[in-house]
DNA sequence: CCTATTCTGTATCTCCAGATACCGATTTTG
DNA sequence: CAAAATCGGTATCTGGAGATACAGAATAGG
């Protein structure tokens, strides 16, 4: 029945070394269910009663939140092989916090949480390693909001920038970096107005610490980016 | 060797609900060492290869990062039963991203990350209780991480005070609030100087939408509340 | 119970960053 | 290839928040 999925589901993060027979027999114990939507229909409801992990087999979908006074705001773009839902099943919340809803047609696995970790009895090894894979996901998802804290923590623009260049370097090791962000996008990574971020990266490019052009940035004096990317 | 730290294991989160025999068996599997640090001592560096999970039986430690330029910066404080070292332990950093400093005698409880999967065969009823702990500590831990991001991407000061108020309300219910936080404490969470909060709380005295007296808070006009929690 | 210390509210001054508008450069698309 | 749309840099103006200083309230400690 899933057959037709099969070629998604062994890339999805969760499934990361196990073998086809492995995943078949998992999903045979999972028994998870798939549902299918419409564009723009909702795939689960903020405040709706939570069960499963989903997986997104085909098409594309919004995480949104509504905010306090009404508005909703669309917080994460899903798409093929992304997980939702991955941090709520563990935590003793028993509903979901957002909402998600179908961009385009989608189809969706649905994991039921109860069964992850296992009434599975002899809890065969690739079950060992699906548990390792969610530790893993969770982790991760973990320190990306981790290291965010870190880049909103410092106030001045200068310091993000700054800040970004150097953790570029470091995982990198060079000082050529080429960034897939547009300006608006890092703008709002950054959560600043993309003019003063321009115009703060024009001064920093003028007092010779940095240079760029459009996505390619270029850092000179490291020192000096090292200096300010604490202000 | 460690039954003179039962008390204090027993009440670790990663063990709740878990008889105390399971528990005795579960560290006889996993093999765990203490170490014992005097008030100073380096618990683990930063750099330094990740393997075991912490946790701490007695005395407090502190968790600190080194900033780029150099400077050590506190980031979290960890007491008798706190754990550290959770989130790197399933994800793909291979050494540890903080140092961690006995701020007084310390007695450590480590936890190999590579049994905690478990390659204890027969995979015991309290070992899947072990990992669901675990994956909810994690999870909870991202919950927490989440909510900060949210909290400190809103602009305005009064954004953050109105949200603010506003889940501790939607929490308990009532619009009399009692706060464990300072004002110093509180303006370092929301990432505000503390005379800027103060000044924009004495407004909202003013405006009569919420009313405080030191650590007492009470919301008046919950629709103003709402309405402003995210300028 | 009185002193010392910490905590909180308030005023002033300065300046950093947001909002807005506009133009040229770049990319997309028909 | 031309027209349209998106993207990036810059200028101006303004407001909100930071830094600093200080005084009164609350708390701790002897």
């Amino acid at each position: 029945m899933l057959d037709k999925y099969f070629d998604v589901i062994v890339n999805v993060s969760l499934f990361y070394g196990i073998e086809r027979t492995g995943i078949a027999n998992m999903l045979n114990c999972l028994k998870p269910r798939v549902g299918i939507y419409k564009k723009g229909d909702y795939i689960v409801t903020s405040g709706q009663t939570y069960e499963n992990v989903g997986v997104v087999l085909k098409g594309t979908a919004t995480v949104s939140k509504e905010s306090i006074s009404g508005n909703r705001i669309v917080m994460t773009l899903l798409k093929e092989r992304d997980i939702f839902g991955e941090i709520v099943a563990f935590s003793s919340m028993a509903t979901w916090p957002a909402t998600v809803q179908a961009q385009e047609a989608c189809e969706i696995l649905f994991l039921p949480r109860s069964k992850i970790v296992g009434d599975c009895d002899k809890m065969c090894s690739w079950h060992r390693i699906f548990i390792q894979n969610f530790l893993r996901v969770i982790s991760e998802r973990a320190i990306v909001l981790n290291k965010k804290v870190e880049y909103l923590t410092i106030k001045s623009i200068r310091g993000k920038i700054c800040s970004f260049l150097l953790d570029h370097y470091n995982k990198s090791g060079s000082k050529e970096i080429e960034l897939a962000l547009n300006r608006n996008e890092l703008a709002d990574f950054l959560n600043v107005s993309r003019p003063s971020m321009s115009r703060e990266m024009s001064k920093m490019k003028e007092e010779g610490v940095i240079d760029f052009h459009l996505s390619t940035f270029r850092i000179i004096d490291l020192q000096a980016l090292k200096a300010m990317s604490e202000l």
